[in-house]
DNA sequence: GTCTATATTAAGATAGAC
DNA sequence: GTCTATCTTAATATAGAC
């Protein structure tokens, strides 16, 4: 039987990306060595180099990758001017994307401190074009009077700090389908943003 | 000039537990190796293993004291029966003693990867007993009626994870005064829980 | 593109002298 | 209690054959 083009074998390249995805999130970084990766990926150690300078180089792909995708997808994602359904729309856009890819997320925001000064920088960059999305529309709403928030950038960073957190525990077979958690989520943050009569 | 005792020199036991602590959240635990340790301590590697088994003891001591510490500080804390008040001196305590201690608490947020399996059910054991603290109180306040919540174990990782996350940004010399942090967050956790009319 | 082999360095841990 | 010396294993990375 002929090979399918492209179907049955995933390239070496792929399966290295994905293996590293997968054991850098399990194990840690630093935990986890070249060898230890080119066995899961059933390939011997040598064979790595070829699609990475060095182990550093896989680690900021990962974390770079991730960053740029989240921001283009969001990105294409926003659309409506109103300030709450905007802040509706973040919160849904930001618990579907994170618990979908839990490995990355998980790798970018634990393995910061494992990133040469250099790359930590360039990261850094693209984690606060993502809090300044959210702070935006906090800004936005605020000035609409649509939002009653003291401090936007405090509120931006609760708002992602709790969001996130979902990541460690959600579990799809878990007591609560993610439609109840993103409603749970949002009625928290909408409480926390909108002018009350207490 | 003879030695003032127990002021000068600190016993080698406290510095080993403190150079760990310092370099585990500085580069991670898989990251530091016994001899940058023993570097750090200003012994040699040997010496070292007079004050722990292995690598992996140090860590689960760190951890392990530093969730019973934080569990009976809470314990000796709390007092008053007003849910409202009880639910205020816990984010005041929760963000002072994490910030006080954050080498430890990035440790024990950080590094549950890396311990034994009995380790870590003991650990997940105490974070489960600090989340469940929080959550008597959510519980306590819902059945008096003077919080409306709507599930009170994901408000109550929400707000754990909320505060936790201010270890990540705050810094005593940043824009906000620790007491202005504070009330910041408490007014955004009461908005949460208590009942609105919108 | 992958393998084997290897260079080099460093890791965790222990034994025994002082 | 600390040091030096050492055992053993494993790490990152590279060279060169197939």
């Amino acid at each position: 039987m002929p090979r399918t083009i492209g179907s049955y074998s995933q390239n070496t390249r792929t399966l290295v990306r994905q293996s590293a995805e997968r054991l850098f999130a399990r194990h840690g970084y630093a935990a986890v060595s070249m060898r230890q990766l080119a066995s899961d990926v059933g390939v011997q150690v040598g064979t790595i180099y070829n699609y990475t300078k060095d182990k550093q180089a896989l680690l900021f792909a990962i974390m770079s990758e991730h960053m740029t995708e989240l921001l283009q997808a969001w990105s294409r994602e926003w659309q409506s001017t109103d300030p709450i359904d905007q802040l509706s729309q973040f919160l849904n856009f930001h618990l579907d994307y994170h618990l979908a890819r839990r490995d990355a997320v998980f790798i970018a925001y634990m393995e910061l401190r494992n990133l040469d000064a250099a790359n930590f920088e360039e990261i850094e960059t693209l984690r606060r074009q993502y809090e300044d999305a959210l702070e935006q529309i906090l800004i936005a709403g605020k000035s609409a009077k649509a939002f009653d928030i003291a401090d936007t950038r405090i509120t931006t960073l609760a708002i992602i700090g709790m969001l996130t957190e979902v990541v460690t525990w959600y579990r799809p077979d878990g007591r609560l389908k993610l439609d109840e958690v993103k409603s749970h989520y949002r009625e928290m943050v909408l409480r926390m943003v909108m002018p009350q009569t207490r």
